[in-house]
DNA sequence: TCAAATAGGGACGGCGGCCCCCCTTTCCCA
DNA sequence: TGGGAAAGGGGGGCCGCCGTCCCTATTTGA
């Protein structure tokens, strides 16, 4: 069973880290820390297998590059037979390093931290051992969310705004139906609900 | 039917925002703008009844204080119609008092803004017409979450630990069921089948 | 022009979450 | 010492989401 603690003192942003962690992993207790010293208190009394840390606590003056790294190193003497993700909202290529230096396993801006990314970014670590994720500079398009709109349906829909122009929706159902493990009809099947609910709404963003 | 837009750039955050909005909303289109350019070209498209925005998107200066207010000015201006909430990372007294200035109905702190506080301060403006919910300086405690836990058992279980102290579990359980609209005995029953599940697993946080 | 892609439905079973009602045993304290 | 609180478990009904299979028009493109 793994034993997981997530360092942030947003709390809606606590939670969809632990969310996305709980939707990559199986079996996992996850403990959730919106202060170093509640994350210290932890680490004193247990022992943890990954260990996520946002160095921009409160408390911490967020201009200077060595408060940020001095929480990431006592995060890390702390738990020492963790693995170390850090995630940021201020991210950059030199503190990327810093942390590597520090035996720290991954470094992901917060901006450009989507859905499933944190799964690649383990993916990644198991593999090779260390991975890095800086925010990229040009952001791409607005999300469209409806009320009405089942998780799947969302989703599905997600992903064909998504695709690169040009492509076949057969091709994307096959695509997304191979992702997720279902049959392509089917996905196609959610795609055209999805696309009835919105016209029935009289709301069809662009890109469907 | 509500037209909803979220300004911010962190994905997950923006997400989890939307989700918030979904759950004390009814009908409702939600759209996601990660940058302040995208968020102007929604907004020259359409109007829109509730307009959230982080004035920390990269490419402003988080020090310049001017920057900050610039955005949250531009965005107003751009959505007269529509009711406008600041959500930031970095929040102060001063800065809320400006936003008010402007027509801003309501200023969140991240840190402090957990589940459910949305809708509070929704409420609060619909009734008062303003409402400022300032980071807390003091953080209270960790938060336990298991996989193997549904959403209603890990809700349950989370007013549990936040009881205070010499509060009988059945006050517990009628206070819970009485908000979310259920009897206390289902209450009782969730807490017991959470409780067990973790008793199975070794693992029991405390408060419980 | 003919086939493939797309749009738009209907029906069905499975599963899990949610809610309610019922039962017993143990423990503590007023 | 009796009664309430707490722990622990079983069953059943309801509903929504998910996945599958099947049907028919219309449009598009090679």
């Amino acid at each position: 069973m793994q034993q997981i603690l997530v360092i942030e003192d947003q709390d809606l942003m606590r939670l969809a880290l632990i969310q996305e962690l709980k939707n990559c992993l199986a079996e996992s207790v996850l403990l959730g820390a919106p202060t170093l010293d509640i994350a210290k208190t932890l680490m004193r009394s247990q022992d943890f297998n990954l260990v996520l840390i946002d160095p921009g606590l409160p408390g911490v003056n967020p201009i200077s590059q060595f408060d940020r790294l001095s929480v990431i190193e006592q995060v890390v003497d702390a738990s020492p037979s963790a693995t170390h993700l850090v995630i940021t909202g201020s991210d950059s290529v030199a503190e990327a390093n810093h942390c590597r230096r520090f035996g720290v396993a991954g470094y992901v801006g917060k901006t450009g931290l989507m859905r499933g990314l944190l799964a690649e970014v383990l993916q990644d670590i198991s593999q090779s051992g260390f991975s890095v994720r800086i925010s990229p500079t040009d952001q791409f398009a607005a999300d469209f969310h409806y009320s009405g709109l089942t998780g799947r349906e969302q989703e599905i829909l997600d992903c064909m705004r998504r695709r690169e122009r040009g492509m076949k929706r057969k091709e994307v159902y096959e695509q997304i139906g191979e992702r997720i493990g279902v049959d392509p009809a089917t996905v196609e099947k959610y795609y055209k609900q999805a696309r009835a609910k919105l016209l029935r709404r009289g709301r069809l963003p662009d890109g469907i």
